[in-house]
Formats: structure tokens, sequence, C-alpha cells
DNA sequence: TTTTGTTTTAAACAAATGTTTAAAATTTTA
DNA sequence: TAAAATTTTAAACATTTGTTTAAAACAAAA
């Protein structure tokens, strides 16, 4: 049955990737692509060049394996936030960061926005155990600092809960009308990269004179 | 085989839907909750209380029944946004008016945005011949407006392919990730209208102060 | 009423699905 | 080397899938 792979990533070279790791990324890009429930067992077999029974045999079911790499895609789509949120920088840089980062990310896994969406509504209980850790941290590091700025006059009073989305909204939204935009606008993956890097700095520009009260005002 | 419905919507009371339409509506829902993929004609029979057998009988396949809802659900999407730029109003109005009527249709049905970006990625050809008018209407009477106020020195130079994410994405992209903000914050429906209405007058605020150079400074 | 057409039903269909089996091939250990 | 353990394979599995069938129930027309 399934085993503990034990000298896993012990390798110097890792020019070859193991069976698991093939599956598992062939995996991750086909689920990207077609969701769960659009994803056949074969589908992953195929786009692993593997044998069908290979994934059940270091994964034990679809599902399972499922599971582990919506937590990977979950953790790639948080973790830049949480980081920068913990640097020592003002609450302006941070904004810009994040706007920053999560465009970085994004232009490497388009798709990871609408798949993460679309799988916590069709499911929501099964996934999220560690959803509550991300609300904290968020929330601990970012609510005390916007207050500090919103009693020192220097941005724009807001509710909370309000930041986020207004910030990473408007960006994330490219992405995930990515098809629909490249089709009626029948652009190329290029073209739509260099509209969404435009479009980005026009978030950062907006968001941030909308934000923060000039100084130059007072 | 599949008949004709020669007489529909010609009753007085039409207090009974016919079962037709009770397929078609149950399909509706499900469809949105679940995606194509995820939806299983026997889930659609159960929905609407209806032998597995009348799916087909009335509409063919699934994939029939499918395209006709998607298209219904795409001119959801699209027409009040048509609509509303076909007004003799300014383009400040226009613009509120569109974000307002954009969050009614999310208000009644907030699965609508996630839903349609899911499947035209996941399909894309199949769908979309409509594509193309949208895109002409939506340039025919929006490029020249926007010219006009930006010549005028009223606006803001930006590409006029930014405008409209820019408006849209911000609000829609509340809707796309409604379950994930829920259980974050772990809110009831009603909270969550609540803080979307909010967060639509944040947008408008930020949109109109961004995008429109304030008479007063002239 | 009988006849005709329409709607609904239970049952079945073939194909596709996730998963398992048991043997073969390969690698590791002794 | 031989033995043991691991990995890979082709084939089969039981369910679930979308769809069809053929008869029954119902309604409309004669």
């Amino acid at each position: 049955m399934a085993q503990v792979n034990e000298n896993r990533e012990e390798n110097v070279a890792c020019i070859t990737q193991s069976s698991e790791e093939k599956i598992k990324e062939a995996a991750k890009s086909v689920f990207l692509k077609k969701g769960y429930a659009g994803t056949t067992a074969r589908d992953i077999a195929e786009a692993a060049n593997m044998n069908i029974a290979l994934t059940n045999y270091y994964f034990r079911s679809k599902e399972k394996l499922f599971v582990e790499i919506f937590k990977d895609l979950f953790s790639l789509y948080c973790n830049n936030t949480l980081q920068i949120f913990e640097k020592p920088i003002s609450l302006r840089e941070k904004l810009i960061e994040l706007i920053e980062a999560d465009f970085q990310v994004m232009k490497t896994e388009p798709a990871l926005v609408l798949f993460l969406m679309t799988e916590i509504q069709r499911d929501g209980s099964r996934l999220l155990p560690e959803l509550n850790k991300l609300k904290e941290l968020l929330h601990g590091h970012l609510t005390a600092h916007i207050e500090e700025e919103v009693s020192k006059g220097t941005m724009r009073k807001i509710p909370t809960e309000s930041i986020m989305p207004l910030i990473m909204g408007s960006l994330q939204f490219v992405f995930v009308g990515k098809n629909l935009t490249m089709k009626m606008y029948n652009c190329s993956e290029e073209e739509f990269n260099q509209f969404a890097e435009n479009h980005k700095n026009i978030i950062i520009d907006m968001i941030t004179e909308y934000l923060f009260i000039s100084e130059e005002v007072m």
C-alpha cells in the first residue's frame, strides 16, 4: 500500500521528479483549469503520463489529492499577504507591496483566484480549517495599523473589513475575468499581461490617492 | 419526442408553472451553485421534483439545457449595463447607475459572476457567440463618451479598456468572494448584504473622486 | 364514448467514473 | 548473487453518469 517517502528532497541534483511529484504537479494544473468536479482521474494520469492506478497508490483518492493541492494553492494565495503585513514599513508602502506581490502571483497562476473561490463555494466546510488562522493574522496586524493612521488623520476613515476587498478586488477581478476579456478583445496572452500590468498601476494610483490624505492639503 | 410549445405564457393567471419551467428554474439554481460539471441530471430532476426522463424530454440533453440557461444568465449580467449606456445622461451619472444596477443584480443572484467566469474559462468557444455584439455596443457607446470628457478636461485620461474593469471589478469581486468572506467573518447572509452595500458606496465614492476632475480645483 | 396526441413514469442502456486487484517489473537490501 | 521491498502495469470492479425506451397516465379532439 502507500508507503512513507522518507528521503524526499534530499537529492542534490533533483533533475528528475519522482512519480509522486509528477502526479501532484499534473493534478494541480488540471484542477486549476477544470476544477474538482470537471477533472477525472484519467485526466490526471494522462497529464502526468502515468498509469491510472498510481494516483490512488500515492494519494489514496482523488479527494485526498485535491485537498492537498487546494491547501498548497490557498497558501500561495495568502502567504505573500501575511509576510508583507509583518514588515516594519508604512501602511501606504504595505498596500503598494501587497498589490505588487499579488500581481506577481496572478501572473504566474492566473486561474488561481477563480479556482479557489469556486471550490470554496462548492464545498467550504471540508476545506478551510486554517481559515481562522488567516483571519486572526490579517486582523491582528492590519486593524491596529489602520486605526493608528486614521487617528493620526493621515488616512480616510473606512471600515476595516472593506480595506482588503478594496485593495485586492479590482486587481484580482481582472484575472477572474481573464478569459472573458481575452475573448472580447481577441487578445493574446502577452497583450493581456500588458493590459493587466497597466491596470495594476492605475489601481495603485487610485487606491493610494483615495485612502491616504495628502499632506500638502494640511 | 420533444414538442413545440405553442401557447406558452398566454395564460392569464399563470399561478402554476409548467413542467418545462419548473425544470429550467431548478436547473438554473443547481447550475449556479454547483456548475456544469458538478451538476448531475438527477440533481436537477430532484430539485425540480420531476422524473429524471423529463429533462431530456423537454431539453434534449443536459448540455442544451445548460446553454439555454447560460445565455439567460449572461444576458442578466449584461443587459442592465447596455441599457444604462444608452441613456442620455452624463458619464458620471452613468457610472453611478451602473454600479447601483450591478449591485441589485448581484444581491438577487450572488453566484452569478463566479458561475459565468468559471464556465467561460472551462469552455469558452461553445458559449459566447453573442460576445462580440456586447463588445461593439460597449465600445460604441462608451469610447466616444469617454474621449469627449477627457478632451474637455473633466475626466482623468485612462485607457478605455481599463474603465469597465475598474468600475465593475471591485464590486463584483465582493460577490465572487462572498463565501470566503462569510466564512472568514462568520457572518450571516444579512450581515454580508449590509457589508456589500456599504462597500458599494465606498466604491462609488472612490471611483468618481478618482476619475472625474473636480471643478472646484480649476 | 372512442380516438388521438401529449405528458409522465419506471426501468433499462451503454459509457464513464473512482477505485482496487494481483501480477509483473524494478529497485533496494542483505 | 538472492531475497525483500517498492513501484508500475493491465485489467477488472462496482457505481454513477447521461440518455433512451416502451408502456402507462392524462388531456384534447372527434
